[in-house]
DNA sequence: TCTGGGGTCCTAGGACCC
DNA sequence: TCTGGGGTCCTAGGACCC
C-alpha cells in the first residue's frame, strides 16, 4: 500500500519571522496582509488569544487587549526563500514531491516498517528545524484528504507525536472522523459546512456515510471527490512535475480610495508590467488580457461600481508592451470618473508555453524584437536590481501603493540574510 | 477610521454548428 | 408549413484553497 505524506510548516509566516528575530518566540503574534488589512497568519499564542484567521486588524481588540499581540507587516519575499530551502530538503529525503503551497508539501511512501518509518521523518522534522529553523509537522495517510487531517493532529500534539502522525488504521481513521469537526475538512468551506449543518451534518464521519450520488447532486463532483477521499478512496495522485500556470494575478487594494484617473491607470500599468515579467520567468505566453477595477465594498457613504474587461491578444505574448498596450485599452473601456477606486488588478490568461505559438511572418519580425529588448531588460534587472529599467513611469511612493506601518527594523542578521538574496547581489 | 492576494476547479448557460 | 436535439466551445460566477 501506498501512503500520501503532508508536510505542513506550522504557523508559517510567524515561524519565518521569529527565525530572524527569536525574542517573538513564546510571544502572541501575528503576521498582517498588504495594508495591514488582515491577519493572514498567527502564532499558537495569537490563536491561544481567540483571534480568528483572516481577522481584519483592527478587530484585534474585539478578541483580546491588543497592546498584548504584536503585530507584523508581511514579508513574503523572505518567507518564500525559507520556503524553498524546506522544500529543498524535503526533495533530498522523499520521493515525488508535490509543493501544493507556499508552506505544505505532499510526498507519497510506500507502507512498511512504520516504526522505522517513524525515525526517519522525526528527524526530517528535526533537521528541517535545525538547517531552516521552520518547525513542521507531518501526516501520513492513504489519501491527500485524510494526510491533511493527519497533519493537523501531528501539529497539534507535536510531544506525543514528534510532529509525524500516522492515520492508517480503519478503526483510527473512524475514531478520528468521528471528532472531526465538518468545518476541518479540507475541499468543506463555509458555505457547503452551512448547508451541511442544516441537514444536521457536523462531523467528518457523517458526512462520510452521506449517500454519495446525495452529495453530488448537492455541491458538485469535487465535494463527492472529498467524501470518497475520507472514506480510503484516493481520488487524487500526485503530480511532481510542476504544473504550468493557467492564470497570472497582480491586484491591489489601495490604501485608499483613489479618485484620480492617472493614479489609477498608473497601477494598472505597474500590474500589467509585473504580470509580464512573471509570464517570461516562466517562459510562457498568454493570449488574453483583463483588467478590473472595483470601489470600496465597504463604504456605505459612496456609490459603488465595479467592471472588468477581458482584451484577447492579436497573437499570444509576453512582451510587457503588448501586454501594457491592451491592459490600457481594457481599462479605457471601463474606467468611470464618477466613481472612486479601492482596487484593481491585472490577470493574464489563455497561458501556453513560449515556444508553442504559430507566428505570421510579420509577427514573427515584430516578436523577435519585443523577445530581445524584453530579454535585456529583464536581464539587466535580474543583474541589478528590479527597477532599474522600466517600461513606463513606476513611482515606488505613488499614492495607491500599500502602506505597511508594522515593518520591524531590520535586525542585523536580515541584513546579512537579505544581501545574501540571488537579485541582491 | 481601519476588512489581502493569488490561485484552482466546477457548473450553468449561451452561442453556434450540424 | 411545421418542427429538434446533440455536441462543443466559451465565459461568468461561485466555491474552495493557503
Amino acid at each position: 500500500m501506498k501512503l500520501y505524506g503532508l508536510v505542513d510548516c506550522n504557523n508559517f509566516f510567524v515561524s519565518c519571522e521569529r527565525v530572524f528575530n527569536p525574542t517573538l518566540n513564546g510571544l502572541p503574534v501575528v503576521v498582517l496582509s498588504n495594508n495591514d488589512g488582515c491577519v493572514i497568519a498567527r502564532s499558537n499564542e495569537a490563536k491561544a488569544l481567540g483571534i480568528p484567521m483572516g481577522c481584519p486588524a483592527f478587530q484585534i481588540k474585539d478578541y483580546c487587549n491588543p497592546s498584548q499581540v504584536i503585530r507584523l507587516s508581511a514579508r513574503h519575499r523572505i518567507y518564500c526563500d525559507l520556503s524553498n530551502r524546506v522544500m529543498k530538503i524535503l526533495s533530498a529525503e522523499v520521493e515525488h514531491v508535490e509543493q501544493y503551497s507556499v508552506d505544505e508539501a505532499f510526498f507519497t511512501m510506500p507502507y512498511d516498517d512504520v516504526q522505522r518509518n517513524h525515525d526517519v521523518m522525526a528527524r526530517l522534522v528535526q533537521k528541517i528545524y535545525k538547517y531552516v529553523g521552520i518547525p513542521v509537522s507531518i501526516g501520513f495517510a492513504p489519501t491527500k484528504t485524510l494526510a491533511k487531517i493527519a497533519s493537523h493532529i501531528a501539529k497539534k500534539h507535536p510531544r506525543i507525536t514528534d510532529g509525524v502522525y500516522w492515520l492508517v488504521r480503519p478503526e483510527a481513521i473512524d475514531i478520528i472522523l468521528r471528532r472531526t469537526v465538518i468545518d476541518d475538512v479540507w475541499g468543506i468551506g463555509r458555505r457547503i459546512a452551512a448547508a451541511l449543518a442544516d441537514r444536521g451534518i457536523v462531523t467528518a464521519a457523517q458526512f462520510a456515510q452521506m449517500p454519495p450520488t446525495l452529495v453530488r447532486r448537492l455541491f458538485s463532483v469535487s465535494t463527492e471527490r472529498t467524501q470518497r477521499e475520507l472514506k480510503g478512496e484516493d481520488c487524487m495522485s500526485i503530480s511532481p512535475v510542476t504544473v504550468a500556470h493557467s492564470s497570472i494575478m497582480n491586484s491591489r487594494t489601495f490604501a485608499h480610495v483613489i479618485t484620480s484617473r492617472h493614479e489609477v491607470q498608473d497601477a494598472i500599468v505597474v500590474f500589467a508590467k509585473m504580470c509580464a515579467q512573471r509570464l517570461r520567468k516562466e517562459n510562457a505566453v498568454a493570449d488574453t488580457v483583463t483588467v478590473y477595477i472595483r470601489g470600496d465594498r465597504h463604504r456605505q457613504d459612496l456609490p459603488f461600481y465595479s467592471n472588468s474587461c477581458q482584451i484577447k491578444l492579436p497573437t499570444p505574448s509576453s512582451s510587457t508592451m503588448t501586454i501594457v498596450h491592451h491592459a490600457l485599452l481594457a481599462f479605457a473601456n471601463i474606467y468611470r470618473d464618477d466613481f472612486g477606486y479601492r482596487k484593481a488588478g491585472v490577470l493574464l490568461t489563455g497561458i501556453t508555453p513560449a515556444h508553442s505559438i504559430q507566428l505570421n511572418l510579420f509577427d514573427k519580425i515584430d516578436q523577435s524584437r519585443q523577445q530581445q529588448l524584453m530579454q535585456t531588460i529583464d536581464s539587466i534587472n535580474n543583474h541589478y536590481g528590479s527597477h532599474i529599467v522600466t517600461l513606463a513611469p513606476d513611482d515606488q511612493r505613488a499614492q495607491w501603493r500599500p502602506e505597511k506601518s508594522h515593518f520591524q527594523k531590520p535586525s542585523k542578521t536580515l541584513r546579512i540574510y537579505t544581501a545574501m538574496l540571488p537579485d541582491k547581489t
